[in-house]
DNA sequence: GGGAAAAAGTGGTTTCTAGTGGTTATTTGT
DNA sequence: ACAAATAACCACTAGAAACCACTTTTTCCC
């Protein structure tokens, strides 16, 4: 099962290619023979979404299937499945980010790779730290992470 | 089961290396076989978390299925998974910060290590001492809190 | 109480591999 | 068919990680 963990700070190349560090390269391999899908988020966030094959079939139907008649369903489809591009890694390890994607993001020269479990994000440098130290807002937090300790 | 308690000055060396007082070498080591993985906080604080991998991994499942429409939420799976560096103590006990998280707590060369139970805390020394000063603030007091007798 | 030995803390050096950039070949479109 | 853009291939450099050596402190024994 995949278990993506942790940022890494990478350099995107002026052909908009982008050097997935070693460790998540290993686990991709094995995971997925290094096939991924990139997609954009759905939300006002602005990052890119990196999904081993495997989890991204798990996710793909669930979102189609979803009854859209309402608008902010429509909104998650067209970003999430109007921009998913299969991708495989070159022989180096690099992916090459469609440029859609790469001005969706924001991406520049300086780009963070986040791994969070099942999925892993690409957000610009700036926009990570930016996001970080936004305060946490004032969404109500649901129970089940009240209850967390850490 | 781990049971962390006390702190301890140390210092970090230019190269953000950091050695794990004995005391506490020689629980981890027989606790997860010095397998542990160091993250970010959740909160205003700043400071990062140590877990032994039993700990964390008990811990990790319950972040990752947090329904995370909630912007909240994923706040917290950033700062938390997004964050968790898996490492262990190289021959001489010492274990490197990656930069990132060294630039999260403002860790330069004195840092301090508080042991919480289950888990310990790295601190930057100035802002220990600093948050020791502070107010305890006006949150709203659990009623778990309410009924201890100290 | 003093000395010696062992252990812990500290800093440096070397080696290897990951990251980076360039070059060539191939394909696609005009 | 030719040109331009994209994709695969190859080679080099810089940084990180493992290894090693030295200094300092503490403990135990004489």
């Amino acid at each position: 099962m995949s278990n993506f963990l942790g940022s890494h700070a990478i350099n995107m190349d002026a052909k908009g290619r982008l050097a997935i560090p070693t460790k998540v390269r290993e686990e991709l391999a094995q995971l997925c023979g290094g096939r991924i899908v990139l997609t954009a988020n759905a939300d006002e966030e602005r990052c890119l979404f990196l999904y081993p094959e495997p989890q991204w079939e798990e996710l793909r139907p669930q979102i189609e299937a979803l009854p859209n008649m309402n608008k902010a369903v429509r909104r998650l489809q067209r970003l999430i499945l109007g921009n998913a591009a299969p991708m495989e890694m070159d022989a180096n390890g690099r992916i090459l980010v469609p440029p859609t994607l790469r001005s969706h993001a924001n991406l520049e020269k300086r780009v963070m790779l986040i791994g969070l479990g099942k999925k892993l994000e690409l957000w610009s440098e700036e926009r990570w730290f930016a996001m970080l130290d936004e305060s946490p807002g004032d969404d109500e937090i649901p129970p089940e992470m009240e209850k967390l300790s850490l």
